[in-house]
DNA sequence: AATGAATGAGACTTCATTCAT
DNA sequence: CATGAATGAAGTCTCATTCAT
């Protein structure tokens, strides 16, 4: 005690990183492997070994599993659903706000990976799992359907949207979005390819009609 | 020594009757188990107590928890791709091919739910599991790809798609496909929603130009 | 129906062999199996499959795996404790006696190496699983002990052994026909150089005094 | 609901003091119960009870029940080949060296018969089981023959041994111990009884020549 | 005489969770 | 704050045995 001076470097506060805030490394690895794995497949034992810590010491930071995934999922939606409000304003056509919204996907896909497949796999795992349905639910409350919802009024107020196509057009929406997701996150060229592909489509680029 | 009047179940082979075909009613049980809960979740122990037998007897027909799916799986495309290749011959435009290619799905998921979600679920859980993924190889090799590789030449040869969108056209219908099994195969009426929009889209009815 | 005349061969009575005696194949498919792996291991399908009948037919013929090991070890106490006594007559000193023994259990163990196993085999697991020795114990009774005693007595008799060396050589004969089976039984050539070792030290041949 | 007092055993992490070394207790209470059942008959079940802890809690230290083998065997190796060792310095001629090595066996027997029995059982069980065989040859492939060979090149260098007989001199203490292990080891009395028979033996004292 | 379907008990193993330290 | 020992429940799979046919 008292009297450890000298040493110049290497003293005084850690070079943080490693230590610092271990429930964050906690929800960063075990997003990573949710998103790959899943629920069930990803145990405890990988997510603190990944971390650098021991099972035990997960329960400092969450009172289950479950309520780590709960965690990572908030964080993953907070993330995504920013990134899709900031593109609203600018875009005042449906079209342009939409074809945002890919590029916005693209790029997040392109940053972490992780993120996109994470919402493809919580869908997959809280159908699966009634008890995980439980915990995410209070989480999905709070956002989706506010920015579709959005988007589609903005195309029918700018007239590229038939009143009466509403329902159509938000269900497809949700598909193209989920398709995106879950068939081409993986790999960023057939990413690109699949959103230039929709775009075209969308503006009427794609097909030529027959006769 | 005491009684034992009455086993609730008999030793030895079942009286013959009360089961027509067990194997079928093992892979039948299974598929919706499978298709609802996925591979890891749902245990020997569902499946067998749902065709009514103990688990000791799933080994008689199959011997493992990955052969049944393997079985399952099989089982499955076959079916859809039956399904899906009968609509080739009558339908000789890009267009009304893939709608008839819609319809087809649509009509499948009504028959039956659990092909559907199964083949959404496989797609999953065999990119979780490296085991799963190498029994199910041999079971994708036929398939896939063939379908959609001679719809998209169709297309090229009608002229409704330029050869230079090939890959975006593929692509495109790569993600509808796996968007409308994962995102509304659930629930019918969404499904039918879905595939409309996807059909007035395709149609160039969906959206009307801005300026 | 009827008619079935010409093809000049392969007619009339089956080539016997195969289904000639059913219970007897059981006995010595298991006799190999038990030799090789032992009771636990072996498993009735094993012995089925090898017999070319399924495990519900054993049950025809035994009355448990227990019954079947007795029998087989029932069948090569016989064999071996024949062969053995055959050396009695012809040989009337202690050393020319034993060594005659040597031989046969060396030929024995050349024309089917699966009785010296066996035997190897039933000590060991019968010390390990109580009901399998109290299946055996009778089997047990019958022989043992008698070939040794008298071949101890015939060297009494002799002179070759002095009387008060009784149970030690009778202890001596037991280790040395133990270690036989038990360390080389497996391979002809060492087996031989084994023999041939023990010959020449009863005959005081392999070892010189030192000073 | 209801009152759940007392539970018979309490969850997490025992208060210290009632297991000095678990991991001890494990190999130790193993060690006996291979040596007696085998590798096959015993079970995680037998050792976790007798180890006052459950099969769970075998994983803690092991990987699997064959690594719990390897590491009893290699226990039992180690003092063995130890206690062999030692009396090789003090001990210059064959015979008194040969001699000595019989003591030990039978000082170690009475210390812990579980020992030379483990080394029996081990020997049957992994030519039983392909799998133990695989995981022992490591430990194997330290130790034996070296014995062996110094000991007979011993006997050649005093001139105990005629050189051409060096082969036939190794099978014999190959078959002398394996057989003193397997056929007595279980019993002190008979035990003594065949190491003085073969000593008697060796010092050419135990057989008159009968012309 | 034999098959083949099925049971029931038990084996090895995994894992979320608990808790003394 | 964190570890490490341990539990208990559950999971996949094996196997001797039974019994209708």
């Amino acid at each position: 005690m008292a009297h450890r001076k000298a040493l110049p470097k290497r003293l005084g506060r850690p070079p943080l990183g490693a230590s610092i805030d271990t429930r964050k490394r906690i929800t960063e690895t075990a997003r990573v492997l949710f998103a790959e794995r899943g629920f069930q497949v990803t145990t405890n034992q990988m997510i603190a070994a990944e971390a650098g810590i021991t099972t035990g010491a997960l329960y400092h930071y969450f009172e289950s599993k479950y309520s780590i995934y709960a965690a990572v999922f908030d964080d993953v939606q907070a993330v995504v659903y920013d990134r899709f409000e900031a593109v609203e304003i600018p875009n005042q056509t449906f079209v342009s706000r939409f074809e945002a919204m890919l590029d916005v996907a693209y790029d997040l896909n392109t940053e972490d990976p992780s993120l996109a497949r994470l919402i493809g796999a919580a869908r997959v795992d809280e159908q699966r799992d009634p008890d995980l349905r439980a915990v995410l639910r209070p989480v999905h409350e709070q956002r989706r359907g506010g920015f579709f919802g959005r988007l589609v009024e903005l195309g029918v107020k700018t007239g590229e949207i038939d009143p009466s196509h509403r329902s159509l057009v938000q269900a497809l929406l949700q598909i193209v979005l989920i398709g995106l997701t879950d068939a081409v996150s993986g790999n960023p060229v057939e990413h690109r390819v699949a959103i230039d592909g929709i775009k075209a489509l969308f503006e009427g680029k794609l097909l030529r009609a027959t006769n």
